[in-house]
DNA sequence: TGTACATCAGTGAACGCGCGTTCACTGATGTAC
DNA sequence: TGTACATCAGTGAACGCGCGTTCACTGATGTAC
């Protein structure tokens, strides 16, 4: 119950959490570590028993974050593969996300350009994973609907391009006009899946 | 040629140039005053000369970059709408400049969430003018054709999503490998365009 | 079970540094006569 | 044109502050016997 490991444990999610709750209102790059340990409730000597620096704590959080992001899409398309609507539930799925858990989304998007070298990188292969999760079932489901959908690769790109960035508005919206931008979201991604499945003749 | 006012804003463009050389390697939000006033060579008390704060020349910055971007792209769809190809003349031209100028790019685009929040609105409202002018241009085009193009908004906003989104790739890729980017960009784009001369049957 | 020693997560003080901002100033440009 | 004064862009020194990092330390947990 007290052992040394689970102790450090504790701290060490204190800090990611810290990190997270700080992160949302400013964005992680401009965080100082001595902000992130008050924020924790310990001393700034201590950070160093969990992490070399503010960079090696950014990269878990993308991690943890895109991960947890991640899974829940990759369910949500599972659900409503077969009741059509994939568009629908997936987009609705990623904004119930990005409203609910907003710090985290900031970290996955907010620092594209802000941080380290080695902390872009992150980032950008994070998304990566994103679109290669969405080419997969963009390919299995055309092959079973054998309505192929060449370029699968291509759609699911500019699929993710679009909810990442038209998503972090949300972010910004008062309630009451979240509904619009996911519908708005919802046409742009049928549009993309729609002419997707033409692309073949014509490229 | 050496009155006060040229003088004083001779000095407003070095500030403005250093940061805009400065932004290109960490970006925009991480750039302090100081850092700014030794890169412009002029003491860091000068600065308040021109500007109330680093906030207030960032969106003068923002301006600046957002203005001149938007007036190359709406002369690349005037030079190539009418023989074809919008989409790649349009696709082209937006990643040489981006190519040609990353730092400008970078600060129109790295700061989405870093910044302050006037910062982050100016930013967001800028990115909206190119939505607007794309929707525009779109509409005309397509009654021009006959080929109506319902939701040209919706299709204007994925367009430039994907263009931001992939384009900013472009900035950390070797020379050889940004053809097959912008390959890539512009069949997105045209996918968009396709499945958006359609939208009207189906939604 | 009890004792003596080792480990090591977290403390608290100290460091040198770059930060934003202020202030009285300097000296070239501008203006009134 | 020349003189006396006003303006004001830029200087240089100073300030207090939060920063990242280091260090010797403390005291609870872990281990060997």
């Amino acid at each position: 119950m007290k052992s040394r490991a689970e102790q450090k444990e504790k701290t060490r999610r204190k800090l990611i959490d810290a990190t997270l709750r700080l992160s949302a209102e400013r964005g992680f790059a401009t965080l100082s570590l001595r902000e992130v340990c008050k924020g924790a409730g310990i001393t700034p000597a201590a950070f160093y028993r969990h992490f070399r620096d503010m960079e090696e704590l950014g990269l878990v959080l993308v991690d943890e974050v895109g991960l947890g992001l991640r899974e829940l899409l990759r369910a949500a398309r599972r659900r409503f593969q077969r009741r059509g609507g994939v568009a629908r539930g997936s987009v609705e799925t990623f904004i119930k996300y990005v409203t609910e858990n907003p710090n985290l989304f900031r970290v996955l998007l907010g620092e594209r350009q802000g941080g380290s070298n080695s902390f872009q990188k992150a980032l950008h292969a994070e998304i990566n994973r994103f679109v290669e999760d969405l080419t997969v079932d963009l390919e299995r489901e055309s092959r079973k609907a054998k309505r192929p959908l060449e370029e699968a690769g291509l759609a699911a790109e500019a699929i993710c391009a679009v909810a990442f960035t038209v998503g972090a508005e949300v972010l910004d919206l008062p309630k009451h006009r979240r509904l619009d931008l996911t519908e708005r979201i919802i046409n742009e991604v049928n549009m993309i899946l729609r002419g997707a499945s033409l692309g073949g003749r014509r490229a």
